[in-house]
DNA sequence: ACCTGAACACCGTTCAAGT
DNA sequence: ACCTGAACACCGTTCAAGT
């Protein structure tokens, strides 16, 4: 039925909240989240600015909404695990879906940005974190512990830490290396720390971090501690 | 020598850039991050916004720039611990200065959010950090395991935690056990962790978490775990 | 050297009006 | 019911001009 040589966009779908959505999440994955503007969210979907407030509240609304549509993610591709996690087994299945949880993060960068800004827990994020204690509860864990567990854990529970040092960027190359000279007399433990692992990985150049393996570091440091706090009647 | 009858703003001292972030903190710490802008900053200082300009490069450079002088107010606090922290003692030797940068984050409760948006660490910062090495070194802490106990911690190291939950909104009084109640078939779990928090701590009507002793949960859970990891030679 | 007025490009959002 | 044009208040920032 479609005619054959009009300018093809593609005014053809209506909009939708869902729509305006699916927008908004492409577009930050494709040009970042500070350029995710009422305006180039418009744009993108075909139509003016203002017409975006009639399926959305307003902006922060359309944040709160991205973050259900990641955590919807989340909950599809952690729902597909099924391993045991009675006793014992609770560890593992939880390293599971936290690992499986970062996976879908690692694909939105700017998406743990947007989950800490919200003011409130949206459904979806609620419906993984009762998932979580429920696996907890299978491995003993009284009620108060499952409570302390998660706030030890914190975001990390959903797959993302926030780094404090993210050395991409200054610490790249030769330069660096005459810097942490420079630096040595000011600094001598930071820099004792970095010379070492420089040595131990001499290709990465400073790209010291191998995030995923910390991440896991900091996972099972927090598990295990647990793991030794819970009732194994 | 001043005159006694003029419109007495304090045009008296200069600009400058440390006026100027001093400014800038005090803004965020009275009104919140969020009404800190170049033209509300100006008015604060008694200046045109363009002025700014002059002192400083742009927004950011502001934004970096309140992180130092928050990051210094750290250093100072915690400059006056003094305490040993050979073998066995680095554990409470990190601890309180950890907690000690807390106290001072605690007063800025804007500054969480703006370290982290951070790109590169600023120089007290890593000053920070390298004391925090050093502690642990003495500790009997090989660079490698520093390296990840420093990921491992993250920004719990500076003394705060983005907290997933943060339930002191919907949460309060009677409509919430009624909510519970209604959540109750789709979250069992976490609604069965609700119900006995709840019931613990009755006059706390679901403002379940005691951010501290939860933020020293965790704390004592990563050192603990790090502690039995290095060499007690 | 330090400060400013006018102006620009770009926000989020309201509101009355179109179909 | 759904979309839009014009307009408003407010951003960050530039630039030429003032002292």
């Amino acid at each position: 039925m479609a005619t054959r040589n009009e300018p093809r966009t593609e005014p053809r779908i209506p909009l939708s909240r869902d729509r305006v959505l699916r927008a908004a999440v492409k577009l930050a994955d494709e040009s970042g989240i500070e350029s995710l503007t009422m305006r180039r969210l418009a744009e993108e979907v075909g139509a003016e600015a203002m017409s975006l407030y009639y399926h959305v509240a307003k902006k922060e609304d359309v944040l709160d909404g991205i973050v259900e549509v990641i955590a919807g993610e989340i909950n599809e591709a952690v729902g597909r695990i099924d391993v045991p996690s009675q006793g014992a087994a609770w560890k593992s299945a939880v390293r599971q879906r936290v690992l499986t949880a970062r996976e879908v993060l690692l694909r939105h960068p700017w998406a743990p940005r947007v989950f800490e800004t919200r003011a409130d827990v949206s459904p979806p994020v609620v419906q993984y974190f009762d998932a979580l204690i429920g696996l907890m509860r299978d491995g003993g864990f009284s009620y108060d512990l499952v409570h302390r567990a998660l706030h030890a854990l914190g975001s990390r529970a959903l797959g993302f830490t926030q780094e404090m040092f993210d050395p991409g960027d200054g610490a790249g190359g030769e330069e660096s290396s005459a810097m942490l000279e420079a630096m040595a007399e000011r600094l001598p433990h930071l820099v004792g720390m970095l010379r070492e692992i420089a040595h131990d990985d001499p290709d990465s150049t400073l790209g010291w971090c191998d995030d995923q393996t910390e991440f896991e570091f900091g996972l099972d440091l927090i598990l295990d501690g647990l793991d030794g706090m819970r009732e194994t009647a």
